[in-house]
DNA sequence: TCTGGGGTCCTAGGACCC
DNA sequence: TCTGGGGTCCTAGGACCC
């Protein structure tokens, strides 16, 4: 059996967990800039009791937030994790669930080796119990088949309060619960193929699991493909477990608009800085360095413009500045004068475990130097707050500090 | 005034190879 | 010199997830 388990309203709950006297208030948290936007990202039973979703941007709701004395906090994502540590760690301890692991912050797979229903709910009551009291954050759980069965599970788990947040869904369940569950609640079925089921009279999970295997492989590919089979009972669905992310992404949404070029550098500098400390602390180089810029699409007042584009090192690294001089170059293509740009980016590419660096016969770096600095800087760092140390190549590169790359702090 | 920030995987098509 | 068949690799963009 798999078992998920996926923490309820977990942003939400991770709040009221550490904070007094909330937990009979409706709970939002958003993200924010310094102008105070932003989005809800979270919010709890009460909130969404009052009228409240997933995805408002906050000052559309300004009034309910009012009248209901709703609490706002900002995401805090470092907050979160350790949370979510805690929460595997908790798990593991228990010794009953294998194989467990996170998918997201907020969700994790693992499997039982029992297949008698009451068997499996009972030891997963157990596992929720000790979530619960150890970490205040609640969970729903569901077993099933497959991860796409199991996901549906826990749709259940969270659905029908007489199961009590634990939905065991076994082989001869598996009929009427996909005949009751709308298509596009499966995992895996997103927009567009939310309308590729409708053209296809695909309305409930069953209607899929009914079509033909051609055509499925046919309209849906090889994803709709994988969902349709696990959806049978047949796992075909892998969950990756990378220690080393794949790609390293930093952007943000501006509190207001910026044409200026130089402010613009300067956040691409640091969203590139930032990148690299990540791809450092995770022992990995990169070769690919992308940056992106928007401006802002709700404003169809104003000229759109939105571009991005890549450049491949000859050299693998992790090398701020280095990096950094890359990000500029590209955002150099990218820039055009007299728009109003409200959203940047960075992302790192082509990311390989830093032992395995490739050295170029041309390229004439001396990588050793270059990342005993790093690692000093990142230590200093680490050890009295992100900005004492801070790379002159960082700054408007109109005004370059005589020795290159030199840091200053 | 104010509208998120990350990730993964798959596919189609082009470049290039023998 | 021309032509075809059979491959691989790379990339951009699109789909999904939280």
């Amino acid at each position: 059996m798999i078992v998920h388990i996926d923490c309820n309203a977990f942003f939400a709950s991770c709040e009221i967990a550490t904070r007094e006297g909330v937990e009979n208030r409706p709970v939002v948290v958003a993200n924010g800039n310094e102008a105070g936007g932003g989005v809800i990202l979270a919010l709890n039973n009460k909130a969404k009791k009052i009228g409240l979703h997933r995805g408002h941007p906050l000052f559309q709701v300004k009034d309910l937030l009012e009248k209901y004395q709703v609490a706002v906090f900002p995401a805090d994502h470092v907050k979160y994790r350790q949370i979510s540590a805690h929460i595997m760690q908790t798990v593991q301890q228990q010794g009953i669930v294998q194989d467990f692991l996170p998918y997201s912050v907020d969700e994790f797979f693992g499997s039982l080796p029992l297949d008698k229903p009451e068997e499996v709910r009972t030891y997963v009551a157990k596992v929720k119990q000790a979530i619960e009291e150890n970490t205040k954050i609640p969970v729903s759980c569901g077993c099933s088949l497959t991860y796409t069965l199991a996901k549906v599970a826990t749709y259940y788990a969270k659905h029908y309060a007489g199961y009590k947040g634990i939905c065991v869904l076994t082989a001869d369940k598996l009929d009427k619960a996909l005949s009751m569950l709308p298509v596009e609640e499966v995992w895996g079925i997103g927009r567009t193929y939310r309308k590729k089921m409708q053209a296809l009279q695909i309305v409930t999970a069953k209607d899929l699991v009914n079509k033909e295997e051609s055509l499925v492989k046919k309209a849906l590919n090889t994803r709709g493909w994988q969902t349709w089979q696990e959806l049978k009972g047949i796992s075909c669905v892998k969950i990756s477990t990378h220690e080393q992310q794949q790609s390293i992404m930093q952007s943000r949404t501006f509190a207001y608009m910026i044409e200026n070029k130089e402010e613009l550098q300067k956040h691409i500098s640091d969203y590139a800085s930032a990148c690299c400390v990540r791809l450092r602390r995770q022992h990995s180089v990169c070769k690919t360095v992308t940056v992106f810029i928007a401006t802002n699409r709700h404003r169809t007042d104003l000229p759109q413009y939105g571009n991005s584009a890549s450049v491949k090192l000859p050299v693998a690294t992790s090398d701020t500045p280095t990096i950094v001089k890359a990000a500029l170059q590209v955002f150099e293509q990218l820039y055009r004068p007299f728009y109003q740009y409200k959203r940047a980016g960075v992302i790192l590419n082509d990311i390989n475990d830093d032992s395995s660096i490739q050295l170029d016969l041309f390229a004439n770096q001396d990588i050793v130097k270059q990342r005993k600095l790093m690692k000093i800087a990142d230590t200093i760092n680490e050890k009295f707050g992100a900005e004492t140390l801070h790379w002159a190549i960082q700054d408007s590169p109109k005004e370059p500090s005589k020795g290159d790359d030199s840091a200053k702090g």
